[in-house]
RNA sequence: GGUCCGAUAGCUCAACUGGAUAGAGCAGCUGCCUUCUAAGCAGCAGGUUCGGGGUUCGAGUCCCUGUCGGAUCACCA
């Protein structure tokens, strides 16, 4: 009974059977509007076909039947086609008593199946920010999903270590640096190195302009700047294995491990796997290669090879460049093959990846499709949408970018700014107080990520984003905590000691009513997420039922019941929806306190 | 130019994949702390769902068309 849309939809479909002598598949079942009374709402139009009657007499005639035969519907109203039902509160009582007894609520059976989740996914070139937040929030929140429904999940990045980017930041720090270090300066590494990549970018512009003014072309000033024939110089060296290159090259790269993995950390995100693309290239080369012999890739007269996707709609693409290098398309589909030799059981890989590259995977997942590998079709592109800010776009060159750690840092001060403010730190110990700042000022900047669909575009607005009050993580903490003084109060009481049983209660209050619905409906509302790889569903979600219970909070005085039965009953709802609110919160990657 | 995505209240977002009078939050205005936490609750106000056609019992949702915004179509990653 723990759905009752199940046996409501069963005893629909008898009904329908015993009136009208056919089966029907699809049921238009939905929740009633707040207007009328009722929970669930059969949608009446589509029957008339077989029931040959208007849909107000369908409605009707199945209303009737359902009150006489099914045992779970008490009454119901018609209005146009819309059968609205009203279901016996015993049945609510035993939705409330299933989901008590049940342990693992909303988390379904381990089902053997395997997954892969890539996500962040950073260049080491500069520190993250206000963009990789909605992608690592959303991989991981998505990974939670899976694992909701029964998969084991590998969560995995790739690490852009190889390339020209990295070589800039070489160059600058080679050039300005004096040997300063992430300890030398105090700076965290990502951002230290990030600041060498900036010095490249404004010496290269100024040598760019010197060289123009003396009359070059803008093309070939630009090709000739030294700075960047310094970097351009590193990338071959590199690439032949130059031990003093390599050397500062792992030096530099280090330093930004160790400051995205104190992020990582910050953000409670960790990986299983990480794949390196200066790892993954070579078997990438490789492939491509046995992709010639067997005639599914070209060769141009150059040497350069190509892949035809005309006949997929598509144009054709270069592999590998003419001196034999390799370019993404390369690394990518090496690092997917590699990835399905490391996890063999693994049946798909999600793919968390802004928009703007839904071209570039169309093609890999083509390419491998080709190569003759069947997981192709299960692979998947998590395609999510731009983060904006009300001056626009973000923009590293006008120095908009929005710092991940500056970010998650503010977030944490409004936090405490506000607690503090509304006087709620008595009795909490310094560390305490610290690990309920976090716990909101986290929790409501991913909340904030993750509320709106992935694939829109959204609008980021930080003054927004630091309300803790309305649709907002916190809000949805704060009834968390409110539910556990309940249970502490009525811990002091001894009133569930021993298991009190309810299911005797045979009339509900309608707020209480309204919360099981909600509650009842967390299994599917999980399924569909995970099926749509979306959380904002489930923040949607824990969003409703929050407010669901906030109503009756106010309306009800759960201790002024008068029988213990009721008084258990209340009691017992409370503590479901607090599980349940803690369960749907950490599949978005967010803690919830006990007190707030 | 081709392809793809988007446009819903002043602002930010929903709307169970075609269902009822399109819902929330923020901002604005009214009330409610002597009962379990007011980071809350109740209420008021706010809409030509970008425009125009079509499909049908029924369209924000599907089709056609136009307008506006964005992405992409690299031997960059």
């Amino acid at each position: 009974m723990m759905n009752p849309d199940q046996s409501l939809r069963s005893a629909i479909q008898q009904t329908v059977q015993h009136l009208y002598g056919q089966d029907v598949e699809q049921l238009q079942l939905q929740p009633t509007n707040a207007e009328f009374e009722g929970s669930h709402t059969l949608v009446c139009f589509p029957l008339t076909k077989i029931s040959k009657m208007k849909p107000e007499e369908t409605a009707q005639a199945i209303g009737d039947h359902l009150v006489n035969h099914s045992g779970i519907v008490a009454r119901f109203n018609v209005v146009k086609g819309f059968l609205n039902l009203v279901l016996h509160d015993r049945v609510w009582v035993e939705v409330l008593h299933d989901i008590a007894a049940n342990k693992s609520f909303g988390q379904l059976p381990v089902s053997g199946r395997e997954i892969m989740v890539e996500f962040s996914s950073p260049n080491t070139n500069k520190p993250l920010h206000l963009g990789h937040l909605r992608n690592i929030f959303l991989g991981w929140s998505v990974s939670e999903l899976y694992k909701a429904i029964g998969y084991t999940v590998h969560r995995v990045q790739i690490i852009n270590d190889r390339g020209i980017h990295i070589c800039k930041s070489m160059a600058a720090w080679k050039l300005y640096g004096n040997g300063e270090t992430p300890g030398s300066s105090g700076i965290k590494g990502d951002h230290l190195v990030g600041k060498y990549y900036v010095e490249f970018d404004k010496n290269y512009k100024a040598q760019v302009s010197e060289l123009t003014a003396k009359g070059l072309s803008q093309e070939e000033a630009e090709r000739q700047a030294p700075i960047m024939q310094l970097a351009v110089d590193m990338l071959r060296k590199w690439e032949a294995k130059d031990p003093e290159t390599v050397a500062l090259w792992s030096m530099m790269n280090g330093w930004v491990y160790d400051g995205f993995e104190a992020t990582y950390r910050k953000m409670g995100v960790e990986f299983d796997k990480l794949y390196y693309e200066s790892d993954t290239y070579l078997l990438g080369k490789e492939e491509v290669l046995k992709g010639v012999e067997a005639g599914i890739f070209f060769k141009k007269e150059d040497g350069s090879v190509w892949v035809d996707l005309t006949g997929d709609g598509l144009d054709q693409k270069v592999l590998l460049r003419a001196d034999g290098t390799s370019v993404y398309m390369t690394q990518d589909i090496g690092t997917a093959i590699l990835r399905f030799r490391d996890f063999p059981k693994i049946e798909g890989q999600v793919y968390t990846v802004g928009n703007e590259q839904e071209y570039h995977f169309k093609v890999l997942f083509l390419i491998l499709g080709k190569l003759g590998y069947a997981w192709a079709k299960k692979c998947y592109h998590l395609s999510y949408g731009m983060v904006d800010l009300p001056t626009g776009k973000m923009k590293s060159r006008e120095g908009t970018v929005v710092d991940a750690d500056d970010l998650m840092q503010e977030m944490l001060e409004e936090a405490e700014k506000q607690t503090r403010e509304l006087g709620k730190i008595e009795g909490l110990s310094d560390i305490e107080a610290r690990e309920l700042f976090e716990m909101i000022g986290l929790g409501a900047l991913k909340f904030f990520l993750l509320k709106v669909d992935p694939k829109k575009r959204m609008l980021f607005d930080p003054n927004e984003s630091i309300q803790l009050q309305g649709f907002t993580g916190p809000f949805i903490q704060y009834t968390h905590a409110r539910i556990k003084a309940i249970q502490r109060k009525a811990a002091t009481m001894n009133i569930m000691d021993s298991g009190v049983d309810f299911s005797t209660l045979n009339s509900l209050e309608p707020a209480e009513r309204d919360i099981l619905a909600v509650l009842a409906a967390y299994e599917s509302k999980v399924m569909e997420a995970a099926q749509h790889y979306s959380p904002a569903l489930i923040a949607n979600y824990a969003y409703e039922l929050a407010k669901a219970y906030n109503h009756f909070y106010q309306t009800v005085p759960i201790f002024n019941a008068e029988d213990p039965a009721r008084l258990g009953f209340r009691i017992a709802l409370s503590a479901a929806v607090a599980d349940t609110i803690k369960k749907s919160m950490h599949i978005l990657g967010i803690h919830v306190p006990d007190r707030m």
